[in-house]
RNA sequence: GUGGGCGUAGCUCAGUUGGUUAGAGCGCCAGGUUGUGGUCCUGGAGGUCGCGGGUUCGACCCCCGUCGCUCACCCCA
């Protein structure tokens, strides 16, 4: 109601039990990159704006014109973090940790671009990046990590679209030929791309408009104009796919906004969402961002994938089973003032347990109301008779039938598990 | 940046051709013989009708502006 004081534009509160959502699906992705052997980094939401200029690339989309970009009281220019490749190679190229280096990350993304459905200024990503090495196998790795992570969040119907970007020699060879391509029927071209196919010639493949489909549908495709060994190192990438069991389209249009890329590029798209933010997750690799941050010649792959949109596609393929389970173990109902329940609250809770309780001297019926709510699957009472007798109640909150007993004091928390394991 | 839709209780919404104390459901709180939840019943709290201006005897309702939400284009996660 206090409209002068909301969160900013494009920006979302996650609160509990929405929240658990996310605990699941980064404690999961957290979980699978410690087994695909990748260590957290930790780096700053904010870099010199040169680390994304000369990152994704002065000219893309996001640099120009989503990039939030401020000064500081020192008058130095920063951004911040649009995606999370650039700041994570930077501190590689930083730190120069041994190679190959494995990294994984979680972090806020900024884009200043006006919201809509699975678009935000703060948005929140998750991805890995391996630096050192070219090996494919590396590649098949990220790729596999990224299938495995989307099958054990319960998505299903997602595809992965696999393209080879080139290196610098090839892919400007098949540029060269694109643009004589687009120069030719540029007349043919959509509105848009009439007259920015120059600039960009890579950008008109991705163009859905049938006119620009048209055009290029005729003119030369990146993948028939790899050099050998750019089209050696994708022939790997697939076969180690293949060799996982994990499907894959060729997708000669797959063009990435981020000009770092080379060789492997890859998306992975939700057929539960529509075309407009069916991007769940990409990346890909890229030889030259290490060297183009001032870092040694060496190559890198990763991918990074939107929370959000994740969360998205798990609505949209109707999945509703949690990732983890937030409810509390048991809850303390307490009618003797409340001291009894914070000891023995702190009691439990330093054996392990989750638990709740009400304050503020509610009456029991209030108090088992909340207890019933709260989730929790056994209710521990203490009044004047418990205390007399040095014990407690437990209460069975899940049972079709009231069903309660009697428990020494000392023995709570073994009740409480017992009960626990009984439901499992 | 451009365009469409929408802004009424915590949430989802109703609100008659502008008319006198603005409603419902859910949620929340309290009761229903004073130690007990889930169903049911009763009662209660909670709204400057996004904000500002205008028209009018009178505006939640009409007009203008503004802010916000939302969807789409562009681009992407």
């Amino acid at each position: 109601m206090t409209d002068d004081l909301r969160a900013p534009i494009g920006t979302h509160d996650v609160l509990a039990p929405d929240s658990a959502l996310w605990e699941g699906v980064i404690g999961t992705f957290a979980d699978l990159a410690h087994r695909y052997d990748f260590g957290l980094v930790l780096s700053p939401m904010f870099e010199d704006v040169a680390v994304f200029h000369r990152g994704i690339g002065e000219a893309s989309e996001v640099a120009t014109k989503e990039m939030y970009v401020f000064t500081d009281r020192g008058d130095r220019t920063y951004a911040l973090r649009p995606e999370g490749t650039a700041s994570v190679v930077r501190a590689f190229v930083q730190h120069h940790p041994v190679t190959p280096w494995r990294a994984w990350y979680v972090t806020p993304a900024f884009r200043y671009e006006r919201p809509q459905a699975g678009r935000y200024r703060q948005h929140h990503q998750l991805g890995v990046e391996a630096l050192g090495s070219d090996d494919a196998q590396v590649d098949v790795e990220v790729i596999a990590l990224a299938q495995r992570f989307y099958a054990a969040i319960g998505l299903r119907r997602v595809r992965l679209l696999l393209n080879s970007m080139g290196h610098d020699v090839c892919r400007g060879e098949y540029v060269g030929l694109l643009r004589t391509h687009l120069f030719a029927h540029r007349d043919e071209l959509c509105d848009d791309h009439r007259a920015t196919w120059d600039r960009n010639p890579l950008r008109v493949l991705d163009c859905k408009k049938p006119a620009c489909v048209a055009v290029t549908d005729q003119g030369p495709m990146l993948p028939d104009h790899l050099c050998d060994a750019c089209r050696d190192h994708l022939d790997l990438v697939t076969r180690g796919l293949d060799r996982l069991g994990i499907a894959w389209e060729r997708a000669p249009r797959l063009v990435r906004g981020f000009d770092y890329y080379t060789r492997t590029t890859f998306e992975f798209v939700s057929d539960a969402l529509d075309a407009a933010q069916n991007a769940i997750g990409g990346g890909g690799r890229y030889d030259q961002l290490a060297a183009a941050l001032g870092g040694p010649d060496v190559s890198g792959v990763g991918f990074g994938s939107g929370i959000e949109r994740l969360l998205l596609a798990r609505a949209a393929e109707g999945i509703s089973r949690g990732l983890i389970d937030r409810d509390p173990d048991c809850f303390i109902v307490d009618t003797t003032g409340g001291e009894e329940a914070t000891v023995l609250a702190d009691e439990l809770r330093r054996a392990g347990l989750a638990v709740s309780r009400a304050v503020d001297g509610r009456s029991m019926k209030s108090q088992m109301k909340v207890a019933d709510r709260s989730g929790a699957r056994v209710a521990v009472l203490i009044g004047p008779r418990e205390i007399a007798a040095g014990e407690v109640t437990m209460r069975d909150l899940r049972a079709s039938e009231a069903t309660q007993w009697r428990v020494a004091r000392e023995g709570v928390a073994d009740a409480v598990r017992t009960v626990l394991e009984g439901h499992e």
